[in-house]
DNA sequence: TTTTAAATGCAACATTGTTGCAATAAGTTT
DNA sequence: AAACTTATTGCAACAATGTTGCATTTAAAA
């Protein structure tokens, strides 16, 4: 996705197309599986702390981006796949972490786990499955 | 489990049968699933933070708890042995995390999630649910 | 180019987690 | 039961992580 395309995702998400933003968003393109936010501050130009913060938070509330989980104090974020909407992060993700090159791939998953438990509400659902990847098997 | 019973596995882990071990034992048996640092705290009498960060690592540490998940930057303990313990599980089973009174429901899910993951070797799977839970909808 | 609203950077603060050390308590020995 | 030994505790101080208010700057609309 070039800068171009970046902009117009941002302004389609009523945000303003910033350094802060496409640099950020293009930095985890080319990672090409989720970051965390350790990983995201050593990898971006210097930038103030707050203002990452407030750049990860606008871009998870748009659903360009989300919080995939947290591990050792440190969350770690991936740009969402086409199904993702602005509206409410209640579309399941499986999130698969490989033991030997920590890459990370993230899968939509089509499934409803509702009926597992009744008269929840449920608001988040977040899949951790970890193993060998299949470019490492 | 009793008094007694905890300061003998507390003995047999090497571990002195100091009266916080005891209390977090017992309080954390009496809930009976996992429990956030936060509601450890909460629930213990007044403590010292940086004893109870040790006295949860020196369990930890021993086998004797775990650290099961990490939500809005809490940390989940939960005893070993029981049904929460991640490490032994044949079966996948989902946490229910709620968001009004912290509560966490294991239900035991009957699902195989390999046809997502295509030659990726699954070693272990952990579903975080956080939402409503029944009590509190 | 001017306007205007969002986004940034800074300072200050709040919360969470860690380390060193003297005082205390658990468990052992006499 | 008292003295001893060592793990554990509590405190203070520090480090790291996350949040808020506000003046300044920037994106993009007029």
């Amino acid at each position: 996705m070039n800068s171009n395309q970046l902009k117009k995702l941002l302004h389609e998400r009523s945000l303003k197309a910033t350094s802060a933003r496409i640099e950020l968003l293009t930095k985890m393109h080319e990672f090409g599986s989720a970051m965390s936010h350790t990983v995201i501050q050593e990898a971006m130009e210097p930038i103030d702390r707050v203002t990452l913060y407030r750049t990860l938070e606008s871009l998870r509330e748009k659903g360009i981006i989300h919080k995939t989980f947290q591990e050792n104090n440190d969350a770690f974020y991936a740009i969402c796949g086409i199904k993702c909407d602005t509206e409410a992060q209640t579309h399941e993700h499986i999130h698969f972490i490989c033991n030997l090159c920590s890459s990370v791939t993230c899968v939509e998953l089509d499934q409803n786990f509702s009926n597992y438990l009744p008269k929840h509400q449920i608001e988040k659902v977040s899949i951790h499955i970890s193993g060998i990847c299949n470019m490492c098997a």
